[in-house]
RNA sequence: GGCCAGGUAGCUCAGUUGGUAGAGCAGCGGACUGAAAAUCCGCGUGUCGGUGGUUCGAUUCCGCCCCUGGCCA
């Protein structure tokens, strides 16, 4: 695990050499098609000679979620074991690692049709009004939820009207769902936070080198694919499209995507703060690769 | 050199009819169950350019100086 830029790609490659592991991406952004200059992903080489799976499962116009991702991980895991080796959990995506070592509740999918009854509900009466309704329904969920947190509302009212039972009941006894596996924890995790802030701007400004622009162009030529779909809310695509149709200047678009990245960043390591028994390493301090083998081989036995 | 407009939080700015100041963005902390690279919550002391003066009290009024931009020479 490890937050965006902290140098994951090149830890899982080096580790790959050492221990008879096998990659799973634990990542929301990589699973998408022909987004590959701006989500960083792996380039061809690397994914030749390490092989990633639960990359480039998904056209960008499809949606993908937290639940798909534990039944995708959890056949490629055992696929991985029934070939002798060991699973190496790749990502930063912090939900997925939660929800696979964690577990999530049987939860009815996405249902399209209905959010966007709830979108137009919420534009007539605003958020608050779902969250009152809501807590007619499902008072122990409204009450963890704020009332201008329109994704969680519209998800736990989407819940119950698909299936006539509060979230929190459905949520109650959740449980890890691989009985079967040991999840061995590390990070990255940089100590100095401007250490990291120097990698992603870094890293940007070698997207928009790379083509970043032209591989979102291509990307919106797609019929399919509309402005607020699942792949397109993907830190920098998001600010270089509103670039793109013209609603700021290039210089904007860049500082907003160095923000959103320095953003993300920040929320993948509260949610690093709040695991337990993780093996951190700093990677921007020598010998980091080095004492994380050491780790996974005493852990490994 | 003269005139004008500015100099207030990291940035862009608001404001104080004199009682030591607040928004947005950034940053920081937190939450997180099928959109999670998402969504949401919380956090604002900063010689109010410097220095003298007036005043019980000056960031606010006055003088001088410094800096920035514009216009005129």
């Amino acid at each position: 695990m490890g937050p965006t830029a902290s140098g994951k790609t090149e830890l899982a490659v080096a580790l790959c050499k050492r221990f008879p592991f096998e990659v799973v991406s634990v990542d929301s952004a990589l699973v998408y098609r022909e987004m590959d200059i701006g989500t960083a992903k792996p380039d061809r080489e690397t994914l030749a000679r390490v092989p990633h799976r639960l990359i480039d499962i998904r056209d960008p116009e499809e949606a993908y979620s937290a639940g798909e991702f534990v039944r995708d991980a959890a056949r490629e895991m055992q696929s991985i074991r029934e070939a002798g080796r060991v699973p190496l959990l790749v990502g930063g995506t912090m939900l997925y690692f939660r929800a696979l070592t964690e577990g999530i509740a049987e939860l009815p999918e996405a249902d399209a049709a209905l959010r966007e009854a709830l979108d137009n509900e919420a534009a007539e009466q605003g958020w608050p009004a779902l969250h009152a309704e809501l807590a007619v329904y499902d008072p122990s969920t409204a009450a963890r939820i704020d009332r201008n947190d329109r994704q969680r509302i519209q998800r736990a009212l989407e819940v119950f009207r698909l299936t006539g039972t509060p979230l929190s009941s459905l949520t109650r006894d959740t449980r890890p769902p691989l009985p079967g596996w040991r999840f061995i924890k590390a990070a990255l995790n940089p100590s100095r936070r401007a250490d990291l802030h120097t990698r992603i701007e870094r890293r940007l400004r070698q997207m928009v080198t790379n083509g970043f622009a032209e591989e979102l162009e291509a990307l919106m030529t797609r019929p399919g694919l509309e402005r607020d779909s699942p792949a397109m809310r993907a830190v920098g695509y998001r600010q270089y499209w509103g670039y793109l149709v013209g609603e700021y200047s290039e210089q904007e678009a860049f500082s907003r995507a160095l923000y959103a990245t320095r953003q993300l960043a920040k929320r993948q390591i509260t949610w690093l703060r709040r695991e337990k028994s993780v093996f951190a390493a700093d990677p921007l301090e020598a010998g980091a690769i080095d004492a994380m083998s050491r780790y996974l081989a005493a852990e490994l036995g």
